[in-house]
Order: C-alpha cells, then sequence, then structure tokens
DNA sequence: AGGCGATTGCCTACCGTTCGTTAGTTAGTA
DNA sequence: TACTAACTAACGAACGGTAGGCAATCGCCT
C-alpha cells in the first residue's frame, strides 16, 4: 500500500526542487539524485525536462482547482461575508503549508519563458473557476449593479495577502490578514449602507 | 554627452535579461552580446556573474528608494489621503514601466539560493523607508492609536496592486486600482467615523 | 613638449564542468 | 517472449571562468 510508483515519486521529488529553485535551477541529475535513481532513467518516464516540468504543472493547478472548489461548495451555507473570509483564509493557508502554493505563485508570476504560453493556459481555468466563485458569492451579497467594485477590491485583497505569505511569519502574517480584511469588509459595508 | 560607459551599457544590459529571464536563466554569453562585446571582455568590469549580479541588484534598490522618497516629498503639502493615493499610484507606475520594477519583484520573490541573504540585506533599507514614510502619512491622517489596522491594509493593498500589475492590461489594472482604492479608503473613513 | 612605461579594455583561444539527451545493455516480470 | 525500468557510457552544446596578447590611452619624468 506504501510503495509509491517511481512515476509519482519523481513528480513529487521534482515539484518540490522545481518550487524552491526554479525550472532552470533545478537539474535532472538534481531530481534523479532525489529519487534515489540515476539520471538516464528518468527517460523511461519522461520524454524531456519540459514533458516532466508540464506534467508536475498539470497535477498542481488540478489540485488546486479541487482544493478550491472543495472549499466553496462546503461553505454553502454560511452568510456571504463568512464565505469570503474563510475563502480568503483557507486560500492563505493552502498556499503557505505546501509547495504547491510556492510553485503555483513562482509559475504564475515568473514562468519560464519558453512554456509561458502553456503554463498560462493551465492556469486559466483556474482563474475562470475561482472568479465566478466570488463573484457568485457576492451576487448574493447584494445585488445591486457594482458588484464589481468590490470583486476588484477583493481580488486585490486575494493577491495582497497571496504575496505577503511570503515575507512575514504565519502569526505575523495572520495579523496582517485580520487587518486588510476588517478594513476590507468595513468598506464593503459603510459603502452599501451609504446608498 | 552621450556615450555611456561600457560598464554601465553591461549594467543596463544586465538589468534587462536577468528581469526577464532571471539569474540562472541568464549566461554571460546573453549579455555580452546585448552590449556589443565579447564574454572575457565582461571580466574586466566585473569579478564573476553574481557580482555583476549583486550589482545590478544594488543599483536597482538605491534607484527605488530615491523614488520613493523624492514622490513622498513632493507630495508634502496634499492631504493625507492624496498622498496615500499619488504614493499608490506612482508605485504602480514605477513598478510596470520600468524593468527596475520586473526585477525588483523577482528578486524580492524568487531571488537565486545563493545569493537570498545578500539580496534581502540590500532591500531591508527600502522596506524601511517605505513603511516610515507611509507611517508617517498615516499619523497625520488621524491621531488615535489603531493606525496599524489602516497600516496593514495599505500596505496588503500596495501588494496585491503590486503583483496585478503582471496580470492585467494597463487599462484594466487601472481600473482595479481605482475600484480597489476607493473601497479601502471607504473602509478608512468608515471607521473612523464610526468611533 | 615629447617620449615612455604602466594601465585599461578588448580580443582569441581554451579550460573543466555540467547540462539535457541518446544509445546500448541487462535484470526482472508477466 | 516481450516488455519494463533500471543501468553504464558517452555525446555535443553551453556554461562560468582563465590565460595571454595587442592596441589605445593615461600619468609622469626629463
Amino acid at each position: 500500500m506504501k510503495e509509491e510508483s517511481t512515476q509519482n515519486k519523481i513528480k513529487d521529488t521534482a515539484l518540490s526542487l522545481f518550487a524552491r529553485k526554479g525550472f532552470e535551477g533545478t537539474s535532472l541529475s538534481d531530481i534523479a539524485s532525489g529519487v534515489g535513481i540515476k539520471k538516464p532513467s528518468l527517460y523511461a518516464h519522461f520524454k524531456n525536462k519540459e514533458d516532466l516540468f508540464l506534467g508536475v504543472i498539470y497535477k498542481v493547478t488540478v489540485d488546486y482547482n479541487e482544493f478550491f472548489a472543495n472549499e466553496a461548495e462546503r461553505l454553502n451555507g454560511e452568510s456571504p461575508e463568512n464565505q469570503l473570509y474563510y475563502l480568503l483564509v483557507k486560500n492563505t493557508e493552502y498556499l503557505r503549508n505546501d509547495e504547491l502554493g510556492l510553485i503555483f505563485k513562482r509559475m504564475m508570476l515568473f514562468p519560464p519563458e519558453s512554456l509561458r504560453e502553456e503554463i498560462y493556459q493551465m492556469f486559466e481555468k483556474t482563474e475562470e473557476v475561482m472568479k465566478s466563485v466570488i463573484k457568485s458569492i457576492l451576487m448574493q451579497m447584494d445585488r445591486h449593479k457594482d458588484w464589481e467594485q468590490v470583486f476588484d477590491a477583493y481580488l486585490c485583497l486575494l493577491d495582497g495577502v497571496f504575496e505577503q505569505v511570503f515575507y512575514y511569519s504565519p502569526e505575523e502574517h495572520q495579523k496582517r490578514l485580520e487587518n486588510s480584511w476588517s478594513l476590507f469588509i468595513n468598506g464593503v459595508h459603510c459603502r452599501t449602507e451609504g446608498k
């Protein structure tokens, strides 16, 4: 039951290395020795380095999509505010804990030049899912027309928090998240009341 | 008057390449051919690749520090709100237009492993300057104790906008910035009135 | 002012290493 | 028997970096 296939062991090791050192910064020797085999043996499982890399990235996007959709569904009964809040928190936790988060971020911001298009294509679906989930939450919050402002601001909040995962300790980061969130939701309520 | 020194031409070319392709993804041959000289000639100007790279990064931090301090000073007469807003806008423009912004971001998030410590050390000053400038603006806005919440939220806003520079077209990005800002400043005012 | 040694800035040629990748082979398995 | 997954050996290319040479320029001394 434990016996993980070599194929998967390669992907896991590659994921970890690609996440920490990037595509160009990771060599096939590194990966092979991490797995415990010799470099040419990798070619029994993958066509070449790019193929391996894209396979890893694909796995990452699928995992993230699943995570996000599951989280969203789990929150279905909650108030819209709570949904937004917990989505923010869960998203942060995911991005912080796993190397998945690391490579996700790296590839969104600095993909290897030669693979940029293919990578962006993979992330397109992710972005779509995220946006439609968030939009539907906002629509149930208040139905007036300019939900778009809140939408943009929430996405900015997500991105800002996403970014800060790297700079700060979990505790410090949590504090900043809370503060940013409070001001955000304050702004949302203030605006709706002001109408 | 035009004659730029080779030394500077190297740094400029290196900056551009490092920004777009990263440290590992950029070769000395690339740089040399961009400058119009041969690879070994680079060694008349720099000890090695790391030395060149750190020189570039140093220049970048100095330039950014100057920019930020100047912008802040130029806004001295304005209202705190305006100061915050224009700082956000100017910062965004800076990061979008120049390759300086690109490399700045890349190095803060994904520095080459072997140089991480030195790079972070360089950015320390930058962060300090930014924080003290923003803090002083907030202090003149309202003097009650929990300016820290607004501080955290503003930094998150900065980071979020910073991040989004990459995904969206300038027009789209501008729209998102406006919306995020509106909600932010809404939240700030609502909070102070609520007290 | 004029000669001159040292220095600068670039060159060609080349080094050792590591890179991604291929070829050919062998041991185990079904 | 045929396939799988590993191996050893080695490939050409590209990497960062060095050695040595040559022409222009600079600083200094008479």
